[in-house]
DNA sequence: TATAAGCTGGACAAAGATGTCCGATTGAGT
DNA sequence: ACTCAATCGGACATCTTTGTCCAGCTTATA
């Protein structure tokens, strides 16, 4: 349902959360968050275009968050890389139809909502807090090396 | 968020339902719907493999519901052409994860799994009985001519 | 000032989604 | 039997997404 771009710009972010205030390198990031190192490189432009991300260049540069993970709603990362569309009015091409959809469509656009609101008030801040029973999750590292990356 | 060919195949069960005891021409369909003929018999095709729909050939022939509007779910027409993939486990391959998801891709999962419900109960029956405030709404035709789609 | 680390951006390759074309096959009607 | 209307399904064209490569620019550090 969501673009493989979509999944990498969450998984990058996630990675600079957890000290965002220092710049980390693509390479980097794209180790630890297992994606291919040159498509990362131009998901992050995507993402320090739209201002979610600042790029600090030359040597010891990389990216960081442009604010806090507090502060940066998940909807804000996915629409940076592949903006959620609203259906905002009739796909067969019909005028004067305006936001008058019909019960097909209706019902999409309704879907799509629903999906943009968990996005716009989930902040990545949050996801970090959360402390589910199985706590290091997805990192790599299985034994006590390392921070858990808890994407 | 939704494929092109998810919208296609909900608007030809759409187009369907309006008396679907009776079989339709792709070409019909396509008119109705608007939509290129030749790519809507493909995804006619793969609704008939999936069993949402007979196809009747020869003269006289066309595709029919395979039941009543009533019990056709959204969803399985979505399934049957663009099926939704829910995240049953860490997108980044680690092994011994099980179902144990991080907090970003348990917050992922948590919206598909809305999605999902939002069309596993929603029956195409439903959609050509809400009687909303605009009624008749996608079709073509503005004057008195014909019956109205209500896609 | 030289070097190395790192982002920038263009070009291109591979794969998938979408769209088009057409001959083969099926079955109803004559 | 023959014809016509329709699906079936393979081949192919086009576009978008995803992925790769690389030369050039920027900056910290020695």
């Amino acid at each position: 349902m969501f673009s493989h771009t979509v999944e990498y710009a969450l998984r990058a972010v996630a990675a600079l959360a957890e000290d965002w205030e220092r710049p980390h390198a693509v390479q980097k990031i794209a180790e630890r968050t297992k994606m291919p190192n040159d498509y990362l490189a131009k998901v992050m432009q995507a993402l320090c275009r739209a201002g979610v991300v600042k790029a600090i260049r030359g040597r010891h540069g990389g990216y960081q968050l442009a604010q806090s993970p507090e502060k940066l709603s998940l909807l804000e990362v996915i629409n940076a890389v592949d903006p959620i569309k609203r259906i905002d009015r009739c796909p067969l091409g019909l005028a004067g139809h305006g936001s008058n959809l019909c019960p097909l469509h209706r019902r999409l656009d309704d879907a799509i909502r629903e999906t943009e609101n968990a996005f716009r008030f989930t902040t990545l801040g949050e996801l970090l807090q959360s402390t589910g029973p199985v706590r290091p999750l997805c990192p790599i590292e299985p034994a006590g090396s390392l921070i858990n990356v808890a994407l």
